[in-house]
DNA sequence: GTCTATAAGATGATAGAC
DNA sequence: GTCTATCATCTTATAGAC
């Protein structure tokens, strides 16, 4: 029962933050108390603030690491080309990028609403970001004249939600690989928009 | 700040339920306390109780009741007729229905995990009843040959997604009308199974 | 039907020992 | 770096007065 006293910074950072996104996607933020992480990682509710200065704190930096994280994935794969291609690619990225972390997708949607005002605003503007990255794309196929859509806000919106969406589904080792559902997901999109 | 003590029944029955609902979508389940919600309906916390046994059996009426709802309301409207005109009529419908009650769609998706097993058991049949329906429609395009979808489950949760993704954005009185957005997401979901 | 008072326990965060 | 102990507050739910 009893724990050694002894130095695991190294560890113990990560292991709480991989903690707090499990726990935090099963249950919620507001329902996971600070014993609860702590419990699970091995040492006293205490010790975690030797970490994160609050909960709060804890909270957005799962998120705005999440939301850097895709930004600089999508960042490294973009291509050019035509918009058709683009939109082909950038669904197999998003598909791929979620279905490879459903904790932090799911936390960094369901929590916005727990966030301070000011985090708030930081998550949702690295969101948008995101967001203007597939609308541009949706633009560039309005305007050569390939995609059929009425207004790009909207389809942007229907498209990522549409994407976004494998995650209530998908669950590793299931009846479909993920190159399957990268597969089928990719081709809906590209019909959606009329491509 | 003294209340009298008086006869509501009828009027704070709903209330609470009206109360909870919002304060559970703006907050999380967790995150609302009875005392909160007392203090909104203008009672204090002991006379919740008269009206739920508790916090939990609170959630999950306001859970069941969404879906019966919704059930209700396809009941009612679905109409027979190719599967074309069906998934047409089914896309606006959601559509409409999630974009009438923002609140209720939201705690009935993200509040699953604060759910007691017996209960979640029973809503999740009520989602799965409710997806069937339009999985149904999906596999009467493919058995027509109008549908070019390659597997039927997963374009019925492709769809879903899309479509509930409405509220993810949509505001009473912004830039779209509800008729408009009907519109565009209805031709969405046709083009995307290739109809 | 609603109130006040209360039980029994959980919570976020800190101080100081080791 | 971690632990133990603690503070002040909040939590759900109940009992009994009115």
């Amino acid at each position: 029962m009893a724990r050694k006293t002894g130095s695991h910074s190294n560890i113990t950072g990560p292991r709480i933050r991989e903690v707090a996104l499990s726990l935090f996607a099963q249950q919620g933020f507001a329902a996971v108390s600070m014993r609860k992480i702590a419990s699970e990682v091995g040492v006293q509710a205490g010790a975690l603030y030797l970490y994160t200065p609050d909960k709060q704190t804890l909270l957005f930096d799962l998120m705005q690491s999440h939301m850097d994280e895709l930004l600089a994935a999508f960042d490294i794969v973009e291509i050019a080309g035509s918009a058709r291609a683009r939109l082909e690619q950038f669904a197999r990225f998003h598909i791929g990028f979620h279905m490879e972390r459903p904790d932090a997708v799911f936390v960094a949607y369901m929590e916005l609403r727990n966030l301070e005002p000011a985090n708030f605003t930081k998550i949702e503007e690295l969101r948008r970001q995101y967001e203007s990255l597939l609308e541009n794309i949706v633009k560039a196929g309005q305007v050569e004249g390939i995609f059929d859509v009425p207004d790009s806000k909207l389809a942007t919106m229907a498209l990522i939600a549409m994407l976004t969406g494998v995650n209530t589904w998908y669950r590793e080792g299931g009846r479909m690989s993920r190159a399957e559902v990268e597969d089928v997901y990719a081709q809906m999109a590209l019909k959606a928009v009329g491509a």
